[in-house]
DNA sequence: ACCTAAATAT
DNA sequence: TATATTTAGG
């Protein structure tokens, strides 16, 4: 069947990356650099002893290298001067906020995975930029980077394609040790994240050969998008009972405004979930119980 | 105005 | 080197 098969992919990453740690300080870190630099926030959660100019904060930002992993996401800056001086602002009319230049945006893993995830919802077709970055709803991401990223995931993804359409029945893991070979530099980044099956269909409305694709008769437009797609209790990508793997209900402008509606977590309190539901695996049991992972992220630690 | 692709910088 | 950022074009 072909639940098999899905299942095969999910478990998989599950085993993989799925660090609590990791994937807890996914938004805490993400506060925006100028933010953090204008207020001297170094580490929020960090706050053991701090004085006026200590060294810099830990930079080491490894994603998946580490156990323990910390606070990943956003490189704090390249040693150079911190921002000492950066604590008087308006002296001379200057606006360094502004000025400042974004620090590497480290895209680990889980991050990766959140990208993937909101494309996935949002299908290849309205996968924007612009969307993709409203629904991921990280604070300090900005739409050059997702469409950066996105355009070399589009390319990974490409690759897979022309590599396993010769292949055979190889399946996605194959592919992606395809691609790994063609293009080592994108493979480990996507690697961590699992590809959805309707991503590697380019143009192809409906493939399922036996599936009998029941009508599918979503009318509702208007803000009952997201609740919709993300309420959607089973069959996300892959299995897609409801038919399509392209979820029309989801339109440029709709997403936009529920993305809008559901309003960037400003500072404060952030209850509002602004995206992500179930789009992990519903709850995998491992067999032997290992460990289970729940791709929650708390985006509100506050 | 936005998205896509290539080039550049780190 | 690999990755992200930046610039240019459609």
């Amino acid at each position: 069947m072909r639940e098999s098969e899905e299942g095969s992919w999910f478990s998989k990453w599950e085993e993989e990356l799925p660090s609590p740690d990791e994937l807890m300080p996914l938004t805490q870190t993400l506060i925006t650099p100028d933010l953090a630099a204008a207020f001297d926030i170094r580490s929020p959660l960090n706050n053991t002893d701090h004085s006026s100019d200590s060294p810099p904060p830990p930079p080491s930002v490894n994603s998946i290298a580490s156990n323990h992993l910390q606070p990943p996401v956003l490189s704090p800056h390249p040693a150079s001067a911190e921002f000492s001086e950066l604590g008087e602002l308006g002296g001379t009319g200057d606006e360094p906020a502004r000025t400042l230049k974004r620090p590497r945006l480290v895209w680990t893993p889980q991050l990766h995975k959140r990208f993937v995830d909101a494309v996935a919802h949002l299908g290849i077709k309205n996968a924007v930029p612009k969307t993709i970055m409203q629904l991921m709803s990280v604070d300090g991401l900005t739409r050059e980077n997702v469409a950066s990223h996105l355009q070399k995931y589009r390319l990974y993804l490409k690759r897979m394609q022309g590599l396993s359409s010769g292949g055979g029945a190889a399946g996605v893991g194959a592919a992606a040790a395809a691609a790994a070979v063609a293009d080592p530099a994108t493979e480990h980044l996507f690697a961590s994240s699992p590809v959805p099956p309707h991503f590697l269909r380019p143009n192809s409305d409906h493939f399922l050969p036996f599936v009998s694709v029941p009508t599918h008769h979503h009318h509702h437009q208007q803000q009952m998008a997201t609740a919709a797609a993300y309420q959607r209790p089973v069959g996300h990508f892959g299995s897609a009972p409801n038919g399509q793997f392209e979820h029309p209900f989801l339109s440029r402008q709709a997403a936009q405004q529920q993305v809008q509606r559901m309003g960037p977590q400003l500072h404060g309190h952030g209850p509002l979930q602004p995206y992500m539901e179930n789009l992990e695996p519903p709850a995998n049991n491992v067999n032997g119980g290992g460990r289970k992972v729940l791709t929650l992220f708390p985006t509100g630690g506050d």
